[in-house]
DNA sequence: CTAAGTGTACTATGCGACTTAGTACACTTG
DNA sequence: CAAGTGTACTAAGTCGCATAGTACACTTAG
């Protein structure tokens, strides 16, 4: 599972949503796989059933999850969510490149980056 | 000068800061250069006094600029600050690519967004 | 059928960050 | 002296987030 940090001032929906969008992009967590439930995940992370619900709403909302009642929250078959995780992931990089460009670095300095951050991957 | 989006839920004081921070970072504004004085400014962009006087007071802890009382605010001639906003843009950068990498992507891919960007600049 | 567990919906409350408003003071400059 | 500067302070309002508590409809295991 994935970890909470409440001080990071990113709101504990928002971090439950990217935990479970991280695992599914990563295959940890496979389509038609059984989601925890709301109030199970709230006693886990020691939080608000309501803070679990919203989150789930959003994964919902997104097609990354979708939710019967009485019966639970599953992670969804559908190919097209998990595309557009990709597709806002790229999104999300531009826009830090953007922004780095903005503020005068070059393509080689961001470069350099990735290699490092890559090059630590293959180690393991 | 800058644009503020009142609507993206970004602190105005922190868009005003980092908009100063690319307008150095560019060599827009240089060193010993005066600022827009924090009424001015607040007049200019329709917003609180305090405001402006915030995102002062957060640039001056940076190194950023430097205030003199009752003659005004000042382009800080320090190199080190230059250096730091440098150091912190490619430290916001290293945690993109961890996202990224977090969510599957490649890095060729990373290096194709990037060259697509920097590919525009070139055309200016 | 019953009980437990599920998702869902709603209201109320507290808290903190951000912004605005207004006032005041010390300083520099023309 | 007057205008403009940075700075400091209190008060109020708004907004988002999280919590608390309750309630309802549904499914499933017993």
């Amino acid at each position: 599972m994935f970890q909470l940090d409440l001080k990071s001032g990113v709101p504990i929906s928002d971090q439950i949503v990217n935990g479970f969008i991280k695992l599914k992009a990563l295959g940890i967590i496979k389509g038609g796989e059984q989601m925890p439930s709301v109030r199970s995940l709230a006693l886990k992370f020691s939080v608000n059933p309501n803070t679990v619900q919203k989150a789930y709403a959003i994964l919902e909302s997104g097609g990354i999850i979708y939710s019967v009642k009485g019966r639970g929250s599953f992670v969804s078959e559908d190919e097209r969510a998990h595309l557009a995780v990709i597709e806002k992931a790229k999104t999300d990089f531009y826009g830090a490149v953007k922004t780095a460009q903005g503020l005068g670095l070059s393509s080689d300095t961001l470069s350099e980056i990735i290699n490092e951050i890559y090059k630590e991957e293959k180690k393991c």
